[in-house]
DNA sequence: AATGAATGAGGCTTCATTCAT
DNA sequence: AATGAATGAAGCCTCATTCAT
């Protein structure tokens, strides 16, 4: 499908991939320009077409491209061994911190595509998350030791508690990232944060 | 600013309104058509324009004018007397699904317009929201009595926790909604399941 | 449908349909610009569009338009009175060069049209032709006096070989024209010749 | 100026006629891409260049190749040696149809070359073809017993008359198969009918 | 105030042709 | 001879915005 694209030479793909990825993060998808990835790039407007046909096949291939790459570099580094879901969460959030330090503009570019309206491309997107979401939450949540939950609790209640209250505080540090002069994330201090949280919960749900 | 507009006879400014919202909130703003807009609001092009200037100021005054009705809305059905927030909660959760309801078409365009990529009106989106996401949790969290913690509890955390629980849920049921045939929010069924979870809590934070 | 079109100052009306008339009869529907027509015409781009939305409804527009007036002249000016096929096919094609006389973009247009190759109208061309050939033959040839033919003659074969001698004469003074240095067509010469195939045939058909 | 096409393996050569043959006649001059011509012929893009410069000269070379292999063909199967009009014309028809169902592509592309708009090969078609039709017909009409024609018939004429309404015919059963449901010619019915009409005619026109 | 014709830049895409390998 | 990546002009069409009436 994309054999012509994926056989030039890493540099060259390298630069069309970096382009498209910035244009469609920045932008969204009906509002990125081809012209202005084209011209990031460097390349001549057919030369894009040869490659990908159409926008919409370009905007797809990044993000099965983002979405690879990202996936497996995250799932790469957790252990799998941590069967305490209090302790595997924390490598959790860690690891995800590590994959985003390392590939910014994927992450950006996978962000900016799920935040995005374009009628053309929801259905395939959806298609797409449907699949990898489910799967990736069971993953995550494989071989939980449960025995550490007190009786008498909910446990399956409980856990969404402990998932939810992670996204909670990734997304609150974010916003005040957003808000603070340098846009950046002080990771050591939100991992503080974060063991405060999981004491508090260990003390509510554990043994 | 926009006064022309405002003095217009009610009934045409709301079939302007009501013409635009459903456009932006199909569409997106960068896909929205201004031709629609007008063929749908049985108003001449140039009159939009002449209102508005633009499409960015309609999008800004629509967007200032749905958050407007639905906060007033919201908070004027909120209960300030409920203290306990594992009771104000389940109340403030109420009122959203009753202003919701009452206002659709105004919920889903703040709701798309904050799921939008359009370079040309981010920064103005964030403008608005940064101010008013901090006043209305504050609000909402005014007053809140805390004598019932049990001793020794982080109660700042525990009530980011009971926040994080309920946007948790929501998410969780909007989304199985989503995947389901109907698309349609079992709104019981999400209360029943809402109230499992402050027991739950209950047990962890409350004496 | 194209009533904005319809209620346009006619000279410019004019303008936009002779340019257009012109470029689809020297080029054929694929090769015609519709970049020439608008530059041809003095107008926007935009405004073709505005009109008659893509270039398929402004070229059957033309076509149906071109029919419309060539039929309506065409049949306008024959007499029916003449019951004699014989006289009536010379007055026809009397008739149907003066109208090529007075129309003559309409009518290489609608020759045009019709050795035409492109799959996007070919459908559409021949819906429209299918009636109109058909009620058209079926017009001309009404109420002919057959009595005069000789007994014994096949009469509807008879005057099919009328029909093909006339065809073909015309076709082969069209072919004659092409090849002379004017491209002119002598219809006062070809008038004549017509009288002598005429004469030819009543011997052969009549009693 | 094509030695090097000619110079190839003939089996490479036909690969490439056939594929361009196949696509000029489905689409027409303008609309056939040479994209889909290397394709089918399983040859790079640029050894189509390479043989044949451009695409105009590509197409004219099929249409000299078509039009040589069909006169051939068909020349080579009429049997001069029946001298009566009337006889020879029914035999060239039966000719002309062996010569199609033995080269349906060929005849097709000429067919189709034939119906085409385009500008840039308009005048070099109508070159071609000037030359080809003229010594054609003076070919087939070669040679012709006109002692049969009964006395004060115009003879040039009567046999201008038999020749139109063969062609007449011809098209009047082309037009109709296109009407119905298979699109297919009844050759055998074709030839029945023709052969009534040649006895009207030889009743009008000969002793 | 109100209209809607008119603009023209910019959008995506196609395609014959070239050229380095 | 043979490849196919690369080009860029030209294609059709959309759309926010302007302006004469």
């Amino acid at each position: 499908m994309f054999s012509k694209f994926l056989s030039l030479e890493p540099e060259k793909q390298e630069r069309i991939l970096n382009a498209a990825l910035k244009e469609f993060a920045q932008k969204g998808y009906k509002n990125a320009s081809t012209n202005e990835i084209v011209k990031e790039a460097n390349i001549s407007k057919g030369l894009l077409f040869h490659y990908f046909n159409n926008k919409k096949e370009l905007f797809l291939f990044l993000y099965d491209y983002s979405l690879d790459i990202f996936m497996n570099e995250f799932f790469g580094k957790i252990d799998m061994n941590v069967k305490d879901i209090l302790k595997r969460w924390p490598q959790i959030a860690l690891v995800k911190i590590e994959v985003i330090r390392k590939y910014p503009e994927i992450f950006n570019f996978i962000v900016a595509a799920n935040t995005e309206n374009a009628s053309e491309i929801k259905n395939d997107l959806e298609l797409r998350n449907k699949e990898i979401i489910t799967s990736s939450y069971a993953k995550v949540l494989e071989d939980i030791d449960i025995s550490k939950f007190r009786e008498g609790i909910d446990i399956k209640r409980a856990i969404n508690i402990i998932i939810w209250t992670a996204e909670g505080l990734a997304n609150q540090e974010k916003a005040k990232a957003k808000l603070s002069s340098l846009g950046q994330i002080n990771y050591e201090k939100v991992l503080a944060e974060f063991d405060i949280y999981i004491e508090l919960l260990r003390n509510c749900f554990y043994k």
